[in-house]
DNA sequence: CCCAGAATTAATAATTTTTACCAAAACAAC
DNA sequence: GTTGTTTTGGTAAAAATTATTAATTCTGGG
């Protein structure tokens, strides 16, 4: 992400505060500006871990709060994974995810093509989508170096 | 699913508790046939109180520990939601998943032409695909009848 | 610049989910 | 049958998350 895509998302993010009757704290802008620099999906642990150093007050209280905040106003999102704790990721572009079944990393790609094709027809008895996502299992470069040692 | 296709699953799943050296136990099986009759992919908690009727003295602990079992033998799948309950769905057919975001119910769908759409090449260098799954998100039916109300 | 209201803090605690322990009893597999 | 695995019951612990309360701090709007 270069710094004008930054700069923009911390705009967006204090236009979304605004517009919400949220206000712009401290805790908040930094809890946003540490998703938006991770590309590891941290967890509320992590980042709390992570923003102590710059902010030594911080409360793992507030981080967790914070969050919830952030997800019920949509400046985040929480993902789906099968690990006990809840991973978040700052929602800019649409992309897709891919899993490490060995050491739970979790990266971000885009899918072009995945996006023309067109659903089945038999999901229009289920329900109405909103999202549609990809996940992809499998091992990340690393640990498959890793193994082969 | 037909009555076949169910024994077969339950000779399957015989079969591969003796190949991993498992014994076949009333637990294993009981667990294992409630979520082969299950669509909505319960919990472990939601296994423990479906099957107490059937077995007064199955224990919770026993329900996390087989499902644990079941999940290293690759017998059952731990699904990825956002919930803080893990959910459990016997491991058969290749499908993909719709979630409703308000009820978070869990709809199965098989999609076959997502199948033969080529994975974006940028995939190389993240690592190896072992599985690939759809999450679709929206309403389902009964939620969005509930609403109109 | 000030004020009201909102948010954070600190410290603790409760809740929920999941896993672990033990000794005793049950039971599957050979 | 014997053996070794598994379950049970009861309890407990760990981990993750949310809540409480009062005091303090800070943002946003006037």
């Amino acid at each position: 992400m270069n710094s004008d895509d930054f700069k923009n998302d911390l705009d967006h993010f204090e236009q979304t505060c605004k517009n919400a009757g949220l206000k712009v704290t401290q805790q908040r802008m930094e809890i946003y500006r540490a998703l938006l620099e991770s590309s590891d999906h941290p967890s509320a642990e992590t980042l709390y871990r992570r923003l102590r150093d710059r902010m030594p007050t911080l409360s793992l209280d507030t981080v967790y709060r914070t969050l919830a905040t952030f997800e019920k106003h949509r400046l985040v999102h929480r993902l789906e994974t099968k690990e006990s704790q809840a991973r978040f990721e700052a929602l800019n572009v649409r992309h897709h995810h891919f899993l490490c079944d060995r050491c739970g990393s979790v990266f971000d790609f885009t899918w072009p093509a995945f996006d023309t094709v067109a659903l089945p027809p038999t999901l229009g008895r289920i329900g109405t989508i909103e999202r549609k996502n990809v996940v992809l299992h499998g091992r990340c470069t690393a640990c498959l170096a890793a193994e082969d040692r």
